[in-house]
DNA sequence: TGTAAACCTTATAGTAGCTATAAGGTCAAG
DNA sequence: CTTGACCTTATAGCTACTATAAGGTTTACA
């Protein structure tokens, strides 16, 4: 099975493939006479295991991590809870902030009369009100 | 006023000031006879609109255009509406993105016993499972 | 048999939006 | 007069790839 195979199976990228394993997070593959790599099912398990953890959110490091417990047999499965709890904060902070963006973008677009005017309550709005934000909160 | 009090009233750091101008996003700043950067009120705006754009979502592009946008008596407000809507359109589908990961962070997190034991679910899970998400559905 | 498409290889540069570092010049206080 | 806080530029680094260049290989088909 060469690279572009695999990565029709396990649903990355050839690119991908090669990047993860010039890392280190997959170990280099085996080539054939030609000098292609060559791959095999034990592969395509890490490769899916891969694409699953980045499509959770996980990053480049925490999927070294996943990896090394999921080769690991005398892992605990708390070690692993531990490690997917922490990215579940993280995930849910990502929304928090999301949130507050999204509502401030309601607000802009509900203030703009949306016409053939120059003046805009959007423009007004970013150039002036909350100018202070990083201040301790002055509000004046 | 230097860079680094136009930074603290502005709230960006003195390097994201030095990389906007540098960039394009701002105009290159008068310099003192010392050489350093000189700036004044209408620039402390100008930081502040800014800042305020890139803390709501937009992206160093959009920003430039919120800045022509800002900058130009002849504007509609119609104009910079519908940069703001496509924004919370983009936004939104993040909101999404990420609520799928929590989704499914929090299913591995139910699904596992946290414990000492090797048997792990989330690994299991993310080994197997879904697969062939990228696939059409084939769902064995 | 020839050739063209579809693979594969490596190395390098680019993407976004900065942050960090190095190596230096300037300025204000004590 | 020196210490520390500021300022300058240029360059490298970060994440997680993607894109490109410049080539070698394999396969299918006429």
């Amino acid at each position: 099975m060469n690279i572009g195979a695999i990565a029709r199976v396990s649903g990355l990228t050839t690119e991908a493939i090669r990047y993860y394993e010039g890392i280190g997070l997959l170990p280099a593959a085996k080539r054939g006479a030609n000098g292609y790599r060559v791959y095999s099912g034990v592969d395509i398990a890490r490769l899916i295991f891969l694409r699953q953890a980045r499509k959770v959110g996980f990053t480049i490091d925490q999927c070294r991590q996943l990896r090394n417990l999921y080769e690991n047999p005398r892992r605990k499965s708390a070690t692993v809870h531990a490690l997917v709890a922490n990215k579940l904060v993280e995930v849910e902070q990502h929304i928090h902030e999301l949130e507050n963006m999204r509502r401030v973008l309601s607000e802009l677009i509900s203030a703009c009369s949306n016409d053939e005017q120059a003046g805009c309550a959007i423009i007004d709005s970013l150039a002036g009100s909350a100018a202070s934000d990083h201040l301790g909160k002055a509000k004046t």
